[in-house]
DNA sequence: ACCTGAACACCGTTCAAGT
DNA sequence: ACCTGAACACCGTTCAAGT
């Protein structure tokens, strides 16, 4: 909660040719909206709200206005999430490249991913469709690969290595996250899910009966830490 | 394409206490509609529009009616999503134990569902919120249990390994199929990324640049394998 | 340059009414 | 038992018009 504002790295970047919004410049009469604070809004409403309540409406209430003013802005509502995404990803703290801890060093920033988008239950949906490409994307991407590079690993090895920790990292959270924001009926928790399995027909699913205990949710941490380590040790040994 | 039916195994389980739907039985007249019916017609509709062209009133004009009929067979849009994701996990095949292959047989159940992820592209996202319980799910759950305790593993690692194994694989094939279905700007593909990475300034990112030429498509098949080998191996060395 | 209200073409779901 | 049409309360986005 205190661990801070988005980063940035300086000047301007021009953005991708493939997402460039009609975005104007400069204001000038009494307190104009501005992106930025369009930005805020929509990610208070994200994370109060739920990616359900997210919607073009419910943001522009927040700031007083109709949706349509909204538009002036940013373009879409999914060049909003564009923006959100970013604003986020800055959250995402990684270490400046200490070359004999490379391997710490890698998964401090797994967990710093994981804990960035447990604080944000609903962005990880949001990231999906998304390729990063905003400022604060790159220069994650930057620092990541540096410290992989300064570790030793190769660049195929160091860029692999670096795609997989976040897709692993995402697939695990929005694992355990769950179907967070939906609606639906009332989110089983995990622990609901192992009495249920328990109670399954010993005969017809015997390795579910025999294990059903350990699908409780208690495990979670411990099972992170586990991936990591598999994913870590086995980089190590091949770098 | 030609890999088969959901299989199933046997006589009828109960529904997990949370998710009963209003499933009433049997009919009478002439060829009335059942969810069957509906479950098939939303999961073509589901492949060939995407989430996004996915609503109950598109999958009710493929069978000649209105959305309210379909109210009486499904519950809700989200029951009917549930119908189809367990359809399609029957899809995914899961050999029978042999218990000195169980590293390469666990790789085969992942490349499994990987391909099963990709012949319905816009399916992984709505397995999100998804904790699976239907019967076909339950079936894969224990073949593969099966697999990993015929093959040593203790019952606390052996449900480890499943559960990380499967979202390690969804969070492989999330960011390998990237904004599928979404609307959004022309859809930039990994290639276009890495021209873009290529083209940044490299004095701002030395790391980037460096290796900008290795964020291509291409080593996907490749960095698959690497990420399962690096699962395996390390699971294998903790049995 | 910035904002607005009203409208367009959609949604999921409910419900009274039909057969 | 099964199906229907019409309605309710929403969407994202556009656009002419205002300041």
């Amino acid at each position: 909660m205190d661990e801070g504002k988005p980063r940035s790295e300086g000047g301007q970047l021009t953005a991708p040719p493939w997402q460039r919004a009609p975005q104007r410049a400069a204001r000038r009469r009494r307190e104009p909206i501005t992106s930025e604070a369009i930005t805020e809004a929509a990610l208070r409403v994200l994370d109060n709200e739920g990616l359900d309540g997210f919607s073009m409406r419910r943001i522009a209430e927040e700031l007083d206005t109709g949706a349509a003013s909204l538009y002036w802005h940013v373009g879409s509502k999914d060049g909003l999430l564009d923006l959100i995404f970013d604003r986020v990803i800055g959250e995402v703290q990684v270490p400046d490249p200490q070359p004999r801890r490379w391997r710490e060093q890698l998964k401090e920033v797994a967990r710093s991913l994981r804990a960035v988008a447990k604080r944000h239950r609903d962005l990880i949906r949001v990231s999906l469709g998304r390729i990063p490409t905003g400022p604060n994307a790159l220069s994650c991407t930057e620092r990541v690969l540096a410290i992989l590079r300064t570790g030793g690993l190769p660049d195929d090895l160091a860029v692999s290595a670096y795609l997989l920790l976040i897709s692993t990292v995402n697939g695990f959270t929005l694992d355990e996250l769950g179907n967070a924001g939906q609606a639906g009926p009332l989110p089983p928790s995990a622990d609901a899910v192992g009495s249920y399995l328990a109670s399954l027909p010993a005969d017809r699913f015997p390795n579910i009966a025999a294990t059903a205990e350990h699908f409780a949710d208690a495990g979670q941490d411990q099972r992170f830490e586990l991936l990591l380590d598999l994913f870590v040790d086995g980089l190590a040994q091949r770098a």
